[in-house]
DNA sequence: GGGGTTTGTGAGATTCAACGACAAACCTTC
DNA sequence: GAAGGTTTGTCGTTGAATCTCACAAACCCC
């Protein structure tokens, strides 16, 4: 019970940013003096502290504004993607407190280096810190299928990667008994555009990440949709186009291959395997009214707009948010892909639905990884931190 | 906090029938007293009785059995089709205590008149309780996109009812203040099927209703997925097709268009509208060898599997229960479309995925509406049912 | 019939939130 | 500038609900 009401004052503080005390008292629906001694609890772990508020110019006794300690109280978001690691040191309340990206090669990825890679990635991070923090947990972000334990890649196309235990990879490298867990990129994605991104307070959620391949992160109800083994949200491979390329999956016209970076340079008479900067190209000559270019994305934008009905009628998400290369894509789809959902997703639901581009930008699984460590802390504030790593 | 452990016990022995209190015990986690003191509060409600246990053959004093009281404590289920209306009677624990159907007219239906036959057909039901009972909610199931406060039809295509206040119209037909929800017919299904029926005790379901179009119910994570507007599940949606025929939603290529009825009587030759009859002939031809026949299920499955795919992959469902048409269908479809599922679905998603026929046949949105007039109770057992409604 | 085991019961302890009265800190007004 | 009004934090008390612990009840087996 107490429990329970430190976890929806410090969750609502996180999500929504420092309250006045009064202010909380409204939202827990708690007396005065509930949340005097809940939050005086938090203070004392060291969670929050008030500070007095701004004069306000309202009649009546200024109400101190409890603030999440961002500085002390910290979690680390990693993201292990084909090109690029990251590592992200964020304070409780989601201040963004520092975060390194650095390339690593391409292929099949080795899984030691890659893990030494971001165990010292994690160390930069954290020696850079100024304040003296307690860890609460890491998140991971992986390109892959993640199993419902949150700790186990089952498999991870792109890196090459299957049946892998990450966490206990990862731990005896991290220096910190500090909890770890495991989530796809895409629902990394969507958890953080549903938080503070372009999906901000919304329940309901689809997150579009194209990528090398086409992920998808499902948030419904407010809960990431994880499905009965973990895998939900394998977008790519919905079968839109029975005569279709055949995917690497094994089966035919699966989303994916034809609304992935690959299919948008066949479609414009490029080399499909020529890579990002090929796109940047193929947008300059599109701007510049190249007519391969400008029909190619015509066509790329009404697949997109094809597959998506589908998704939207399914699952109603209200909020459909365009990641990776579909954000960088969006302005160049936009029309096409609009065109074809009026076509294809039905009136009632076409009305309550909008298409975004990501708010936070190629950070955001990286972000939403930082938030799921975060989860742990929200559910049970009372869980305790561990002391911060430092290295030598 | 008494409240939701009431809820807790309430709902498991509702999910889970009689249980010993010792089994309770250990099932909330709470102490023998606590349950102790909150089952004598159930019993004083009426709600549940205890009756001695059977000799077990066990060592130790035997524990009661704490029972739902099932005649005494009653929703009803209303089921609004195309064909047919239904009202059941079901008892706390699920008991089915009675059911009618009646037939009616074809077509674009009278509101006035459905309701009033729905009105026969409560009373109908009610009197014939033998039993003096309490009412604790009605639920009822209908074909068409049910918005999010759980009382009004937006549309409803098959019966050509728009922006309907169902709950408004209803209520004074009933002669009881008891809490009315409405939800969508194939929701309701699910919901049936994941708490007594195929899926049972599982959190991730879908449920595929092939009435007259083609609809879906869709269970993650234990909840029903409502969607932002309470529209999702829209499967019949799903293009599958570019180059397909035209849907009644505007689109092309919908699933509905590729697996309803009348695209499974055209693909054998006949008349797309022959309705019902048609198809049982069908399949007795089909039993008896005849090609056209055979071909024409073995296409049907095809492309049922082609859909179910991509739902799959997006889902994770566990469990897939086919219903309404595609029950009957089940069995001669069954090779196809799982030839087409190993095909499409990725293999770490079929290896934890089954396809089952409704358990609960033709019943099994009743019996949904059922549960959903149940699930105020369960998360308040506290709430007051209202008196019985007798005619004259 | 006695010992062992499991379960129900009842009295006291404990944990928290609700309640009510009062003091503190701000505003407006005369 | 002082008084009154308003809102808020604090403190002691009350009350709800579960947990703890000891004991009695009801079964088994030997």
């Amino acid at each position: 019970m107490r429990l329970a009401n430190l976890a929806t004052i410090v969750r609502g503080l996180h999500l929504l940013g420092p309250t006045t005390r009064s202010d909380l008292v409204r939202r827990t629906g708690l007396t005065r003096s509930a949340v005097g001694d809940l939050v005086a609890e938090l203070t004392d772990r060291g969670l929050v502290h008030e500070v007095p508020s701004e004069p306000t110019g309202a009649p009546g006794r200024p109400s101190p504004v409890v603030t999440p300690r961002a500085e002390t109280n910290v979690v680390l978001g990693v993201e292990i993607m084909v090109d690029t690691v990251a590592v992200a040191a964020v304070g409780l309340g989601g201040t963004l407190l520092r975060s390194v990206r650095r390339p690593r090669e391409h292929g099949p990825a080795d899984v030691d280096r890659t893990l030494d890679d971001v165990a010292g990635l994690t160390s930069d991070v954290l020696d850079s810190l100024t304040t003296p923090s307690a860890l609460f947990g890491v998140g991971v972000a992986v390109p892959g299928l993640i199993r419902r334990d949150g700790a186990t890649v089952a498999t991870a196309p792109n890196l090459g990667w299957a049946d892998l235990h990450l966490v206990a990879a990862l731990r005896p490298r991290l220096a910190s008994d500090a909890p770890i867990s495991v989530l796809n990129e895409a629902d990394a994605g969507a958890l953080a555009e549903s938080r503070r991104g372009a999906a901000a307070r919304r329940g309901n959620v689809l997150y579009l990440s194209g990528e090398v391949g086409v992920g998808g992160g499902i948030i419904t109800g407010g809960h990431q949709l994880t499905g009965s083994t973990g895998f939900a949200g394998e977008v790519g491979h919905l079968p839109i186009r029975p005569d279709g390329d055949e995917c690497r999956c094994g089966g035919r016209g699966c989303f994916e291959t034809e609304i992935g970076e690959a299919k948008l340079l066949e479609r414009a008479g490029l080399d499909p395997a020529a890579g990002a900067g090929a796109i940047t190209d193929l947008l300059e000559r599109s701007a510049a009214g190249d007519a391969d270019a400008v029909r190619a994305l015509e066509e790329h934008g009404r697949w997109l707009g094809f597959g998506l009905s589908g998704l939207i009628n399914v699952l109603d998400p209200g909020v459909v948010v365009l990641g990776g290369l579909l954000r960088t894509l969006h302005p160049h789809l936009e029309r096409p892909m609009l065109d074809t959902l009026d076509r294809h997703v039905l009136a009632d639901i076409r009305a309550g639905t909008t298409i975004a581009p990501s708010a936070l930008g190629d950070d955001a699984p990286l972000l939403g990884a930082a938030e799921l460590a975060w989860d742990r802390t929200l559910a049970d504030p009372t869980a305790l931190p561990t002391p911060l790593p430092r290295s030598a």
